[in-house]
Order: structure tokens, then sequence, then C-alpha cells
RNA sequence: GGCCCCAUCGUCUAAGGGUUAGGACAUCGCCCUUUCACGGCGGUAAUAGGGGUUCAAAUCCCCUUGGGGUCACCA
């Protein structure tokens, strides 16, 4: 039987970085074993829909490389795959079940069950259902629905009884239902609640294997109840350890960003943050780290993945970030970077050009979009000279530097790199000073800061019109400039 | 609080009876160097505590401690 696996989020929220770590070892174990994923919506909750929220889940697996065999964008041969258009199906379920004697129908209002529940709290009882519908007597239950008295279904649990199951994570697990509520099924307005849409949608999309998070484990033994109550087979468990704040408190929107779409604005690589997402819980036994989706994939094994929460290392990320744009072509960041390339005003220069920029800077920035933010020297005259750098590199003689350099470079030919290092070395030599007493002070004339790449790949990379043209505005104005007026 | 889960450097983790407890990020130092980075070399840094079992325990068992999750007509 192949692999069918689910990530089934509901849209409360924007897609969580939490939640795309189980989608991913969801999609992971699916395709190492060649196996389905399913994207599905639980939607049960009808009060805290948040709009845009299945758009942004099926936006961000797909920027992130996750790809969805059946969902609401997709279709497939088990949908719906919005939970509020299987509510008849969930009906009749419930249906069964009660005429089963497995659940029964709870009159009480939510007035009185808090009351209750404060009454547990304070004499320190564990808050659990009392039953007291449970106890009705049939004329009782006949006289409530003649008045249409508003109810809800609940599982009507066995006393005193252990429920087991396996984990693939953690093995065997157990719970007594005499610590387990009579949980709701179906809610008096009509939806069903998580636990039997849940264990209903897995079974009828003959979900093989339950991979999500570990907040779930505790309602397990409901769910692993209900498939008995069903006759159904009861799929595999994983619950994954849970992503952490650096306090190891549950990932929550208190430190950090932790909706998965604040980070392509901010310039993390797809490839970066998923490789790093898929370190957190798991690792393939050896000291690789940097993982394509493909490679993942290959060495993916639900083994592996470890017991103990995992802390979310913002630096980390940051350094995996940046070996992925050290790696990348240049035409594939140019591609990335088209709509800030084109908003900042620099697409009406030639795309070899600017190919070349993206090359010598990506070797030294963090973030993507920082290679249009740290290259207006590129593309612009610099306007204002960094008051620290003028301070340290323009003392006086730094103007007639620049002046004998201008006239030496306007002579060359080719202006490549070699031919520019010829011309600054031997100058240096001439003159008796070491060559970093001419490169400082040029890197400050062409682009008016302190750092960046070699200068004479970037003279190369500006060409000889742009690099004269600077240098002789900043020999005209040096005096100025050094004077702080300019 | 009840129930459940978990516990190796600051962080992510390796080591599933025998290792100087390994790697990566971060951090510190040195080297390279025209700046900033990259890179190279090296340093600081961990088995929560206590009992067992065993010739031998980070590893198996128990207890303690600590942390987390969960206890809704939310998922």
């Amino acid at each position: 039987m192949s692999v069918r696996v689910r990530y089934a989020p509901s849209p409360t929220g924007f897609l969580h970085i939490g939640g795309l770590r189980t989608a991913l070892y969801n999609y992971l174990f699916a395709r190492h074993h060649g196996g389905q994923f399913i994207l599905r919506v639980e939607d049960t909750d009808r009060t805290r829909l948040v709009d845009g929220a299945v758009e942004d889940f099926i936006n961000m697996l797909e920027w992130a490389g996750i790809q969805i065999d059946e969902g609401p964008n997709k279709g497939g041969n088990f949908g719906p795959y919005y939970q509020s258009q299987r509510l008849e199906i969930y009906k009749k379920h419930a249906e069964q079940l009660l005429r089963e004697g497995k659940v029964y129908r709870c009159f009480c209002t939510s007035e009185r069950l808090d009351q209750m529940r404060k009454f547990q709290e304070k004499s320190k009882l564990p808050p659990k259902y009392d039953r007291q519908c449970l106890r009705l007597s049939p004329e009782e239950i006949h006289k409530n629905l003649e008045e249409k008295v508003p109810y809800v279904l609940r599982m009507k649990l066995p006393d005193d009884t252990i429920v087991r199951f396996k984990d693939l994570i953690r093995d065997d697990v157990e719970f007594n239902t005499s610590n387990i509520d009579d949980q709701v099924l179906m809610k008096s307005d009509g939806f069903p609640t998580y636990h039997l849409a849940n264990v209903v949608d897995d079974h009828l999309m003959e979900i093989t294997h339950v991979i999500r998070g570990e907040e779930w484990l505790s309602s397990t033994p409901k769910h692993v109840l209900l498939y008995q109550f069903f006759g159904w087979k009861i799929p595999e468990f994983a619950h994954l350890p849970l992503l952490l704040n650096s306090d190891r408190s549950k990932m929550s929107k208190r430190q950090g960003d932790t909706e998965a779409r604040a980070y392509p604005p901010k310039g993390y690589l797809p490839d970066a943050l998923v490789n790093f997402i898929s370190l957190l819980g798991w690792n393939p036994g050896d000291d690789r780290e940097i993982f394509s989706m493909d490679e993942l994939i290959k060495e993916f094994s639900i083994e592996r993945i470890h017991k103990a929460g995992a802390v979310f290392n913002l630096e980390k990320l940051n350094w995996m970030n940046t070996m992925y744009i050290r790696k990348m072509p240049n035409d594939q960041i140019f591609d990335i970077l088209k709509d800030d390339l084109e908003k900042a005003g620099y697409s009406k220069f030639p795309k070899e050009y600017i190919l070349k920029c993206l090359g010598l800077m990506k070797e030294r920035i963090n973030f993507i979009h920082e290679l249009v933010t740290f290259s207006v020297y590129f593309f612009k005259d610099p306007e204002t000279f960094d008051p620290e750098g003028v301070k340290k590199r323009w003392a006086p003689p730094a103007k007639e530097y620049l002046t004998q350099l201008a006239i030496r470079l306007e002579k060359t030919k080719n202006f490549d790199h070699t031919e520019i290092e010829t011309i600054f070395r031997f100058y240096a030599e001439e003159i008796q000073i070491k060559a970093s007493e001419l490169i400082h002070p040029t890197r400050l004339a062409v682009s008016g800061m302190t750092l960046g790449p070699g200068v004479f790949d970037l003279l190369e990379v500006l060409g000889k019109d742009v690099v004269l043209r600077r240098m002789k505005h900043a020999v005209e104005n040096f005096d100025k400039i050094v004077a702080g007026l300019a």
C-alpha cells in the first residue's frame, strides 16, 4: 500500500514556521517512499477564519518547493479538501456513532460548563465533563429535542481503560481513559470538532501516516478510540518535536518571525530555509549539513527524527542563507531580484553589467536584497562619502595620488583587472609608498565607501569612463569634502 | 495541579556499553589580505543530579530535578 500523508492546517492564521516544518517532513516522507502529499484545510472553526490564509498556505508551500499532490488547489480523488465542504460526511458518521451508543447528546450550556470548570479548578479536581447528560432519561432527551434545546455530541469513553498506541518517534505511549474528557465531536452549530473531522478524513482519504506536531500527542488516545469505534485501521502516528523560542517555550509570535511569509521579503532563499528547518529535529547521521530538496528526500527517515524540541536559531539560518547565496548562479539571483532592480531604477543597465556586479557583491552579503541596497555605487555616482573613511583615508597626499592615478588610468587600453593593478603597484613603487595607500583613497573616491569588493575588480566592472569621472569629481571636490562641506 | 513527552557545548546535533565525547552556528585568537567578507589553522565550551546493572555507562533501569506539551462547542 502506497504512502499517503497530509498536512492539515487550520486557516486561523498564516503558515507558521512550525507548520512549514511539519509540512516539509510529511512531504519528504511521502516523496522518499514515492507516496502522495495532501493538503487538507481544517476550517471547522467558523469563528476564527482568517482571510487569505489558505492562499498563504499554498503560496508558501510552493515557494518552499513542496509540491502538493492533492488539495484545494489541485483537486484529487478524495475531495473536497475543505472540511467545511464535508459536513454531510461528518454528520453521517456522527449519527452512526449515536445509533451505536458510542456518543451521547449533551445539552449543557456553556455557562454550566464554565461554572463546573471553575469549581473543579478551585477544588483542584481534574477538569472534566461530569457526564450529567449521559444520565438523562430517554424522556428527558426526547423533551429537549422537542424543545429544540441545542446540543453537542460527546464521545462516551470507556471507564478506566488503558489506551495504548505506537508512535514512530516515541515508541509506546499509553493513557488511561480516566484522565481523558468525554470529547465533544459535533458542535451545536453542526460543525464537527477537529477530532472527529480529522479521524474521519484521515480514514476516508486513506492516510497511512499521521505526522504532526507533538502538541497533538495527548489527544491521540481520543483519536485511537475513535478509530476503534468505527472499526477502522489505525494509521501510523509520528509526533514531531516542537519548535521552540529561545526561552524553550513553544515557538510563538512573541519572539521573532513565526510566519513563513515573513522570510521571503527579508531576503531568505527558499532552499536555505528548507535546509535549515529540515535539520531542526532531524539529521542524516553524519556531518553533512547542506542538502537540496532532492537530497533531503533521499536521506530522510522518520527513524532519525529525534525527540527533544529544537530552538529556532536565527543565526544559523542566516549563515545557511549566506552559503546558498554564494552558491547560487548570478543569473538565477538576477531573476529573483528583477523586481527590486526595476524598482531601484537599475534595470536600464545592461544585464551583463548587473550580473557582474552581483557576482562581485554576492560574496559579501547575507540577504539577497542587500545585493540591491549595498550595490548603489555600481549604478549611481556617490553623492556622499563615508565621513570616517574620509578622515582616515583622505589625508592630503591622497588628492595628488588620485590625480596621478587618473592620468595613468586614462592611458589604459583594456582597463581590466591586471592592467589596473599594474598601474597601482607601479605607481606605489615609484613614489615609495604601499599600494594600500592608493587603494583605499581610490575606493572611497569611486564608491563613497570603505568596504566592498576588491578595488581592481570594482574599477574593472565600473569601467573606465565612470571611474575617471568619479575620480576627477573627487579630486575637484577633495578639499570641500575633507572639510565636511560636501 | 492531573496526565503525557523530553533532557549531550549558548544553539542545532553525532556517538544506541569501551572515543582524548565528534561536527556545525555563534564566540575568541592567529594566518591570508588593499577594505569588508570568504577561506585556513587553533582556542573556550556539554553528557542536569543521585542511585543501581556491568569488568566497563552519555548510552540500560529507577528516583530526583528541570523544561515543555495538553487539559475548549480552537485547531
